[in-house]
DNA sequence: ATTGAAGCTTAATCTATATCAACTATTCAC
DNA sequence: GTGAATAGTTGATATAGATTAAGCTTCAAT
């Protein structure tokens, strides 16, 4: 197994973002522009309007909420606050994490323009997750009653919002596979290769990026300490694989960082 | 964060288990009779009827079949079959396992009365898994068209299976966390008493159950060996918190063992 | 009832990664 | 622009759990 191809299916709504060249070092995602409608927004074809028609786009429009922007660090809700809505990562990052009684944090998920967050909160009705953006970031808020009501209007939104959860299922089944049994190197390649393919799904450079989380972040999410992290991408990037400067990171070698995965 | 209250929302259809006393040793899962409907079936109240009324429980009941009983090892479906229902078990129990490009599996999922499996091939319509009964089990079959196009006509049946899709992501987002951060005797403790909240659920004893799964089938979920799970339980059992004879187990001081979850 | 395979346990040893520690580089707030 | 805080790196050491190995137990098939 490897993450490079989690997420083939749709995931978002209403996005807004520069499909760019890795063009100096690494890319930027841009404007927090608020404006845009979902039938105008380039995130359209990989999100809830995939399936509608100009009509029914048109209805998913009206239920959509595009907040002011995000500050880094700043909060969408927090763990067990009341679930009222799901959020589409228009622009920017944002990482989901929990908490536990001893006050130390896992982070649980990391957000991309075009994926959706805040499904844990759906069956409990609280969140489960605090999450908090990681970059000046915006996004589309999709208050969850209106949300069903209008996908039993609308059979395909039902049939997509269905196929998103799906997703977010089998893409969790993975990391539970990684993190029962793949090394930290392992671990560290499959997560590069999975930021690189969610990446190209917004158009942005499959082997050129800037980590939007820090090393710490990752740690947490792959199960790993800080040191072992930064070790495990010292190393990589001596073998050749990959380069690294600060946040930005280039992919050298995709082929042999699927060989390190595969191997397991 | 502990495992011991996932699952609190719905999750089946059409069950039919014994709801016996923690009688002899252990419990046991009973007849796979497959003559009844979701109305008459015990597991209706934590099923998908749950929210119906007596004629949207008619109709639910008119696309689900009944399938003959699975003898112990045989596959409900296998890994990239093609996606075509999801199963809700009615008796006995199951597990999901993940087989990598080496060969080896891991387990990522069990399963019990009341809880539906194959979900995780809704997005992609091929299983990501394959799944096989752990012993002699029975299940209700739900072809997922059908499923969608009757969530389409009752907003009960469609608000009900986006919470149980919800309530599975929030659980995988549990188990993100105790494989990034428990160590083993806590990921040990952790598990039991899933399994204890979870057989309460069907009536069963919380205290005094059968393991129907394996200590390997416990260690490739847990991300532990099978050695490593088994001197956990053999160290439990001589701290007096559980006793444990072959796939009989007891738990003896639930309080303690949530002690152990809690101080991670 | 017998036997072989599968499941389980226990012990000794090894190793991947955590932990501890010290230092450098960046970022952010004033 | 400066200093404090935060993030990242590198090295030395410790350790939880893997690996290896061997024997024991249970179960299912004959």
């Amino acid at each position: 197994m490897t993450n490079s191809e989690i997420g083939a299916n749709g995931q978002t709504l209403s996005g807004d973002i520069i499909p760019l060249r890795p063009s100096s070092a690494a890319q930027k995602i841009c404007p927090h522009n608020s404006t845009v409608s979902c039938a105008s927004c380039r995130l359209n074809e990989l999100c809830l309007p995939i399936a509608l028609n100009k009509s029914e786009i048109h209805q998913l429009d009206a239920i959509v909420e595009r907040n002011r922007p995000y500050k880094k660090g700043e909060h969408l809700y927090r763990q067990s606050d009341e679930f009222k809505a799901v959020y589409a990562v228009r622009s920017g990052s944002f990482k989901s994490y929990f908490l536990s009684n001893n006050g130390q944090g896992r982070v649980t998920g990391f957000f991309l323009p075009g994926e959706i967050i805040g499904m844990d909160g759906i069956a409990s009705h609280r969140y489960a997750n605090s999450t908090a953006a990681l970059e000046h970031s915006s996004v589309c808020e999709i208050p969850f009653t209106q949300l069903e009501r209008l996908s039993h209007e609308l059979p395909n939104l039902q049939h997509h919002f269905f196929a998103i959860m799906g997703n977010e299922i089998a893409k969790d089944q993975q990391i539970h596979t990684l993190l029962s049994s793949y090394t930290a190197e392992e671990r560290t390649a499959s997560f590069l290769l999975g930021l690189s393919s969610r990446y190209t799904r917004v158009s942005l450079s499959p082997t050129r990026f800037l980590l939007p989380m820090t090393r710490g972040d990752i740690g947490e999410y792959l199960g790993l300490t800080v040191e072992t992290v930064s070790r495990i991408l010292t190393a990589l990037q001596r073998k050749g694989l990959v380069s690294v400067s600060n946040r930005e990171i280039e992919l050298l070698d995709i082929e042999s960082l699927r060989g390190i995965i595969s191997t397991s």
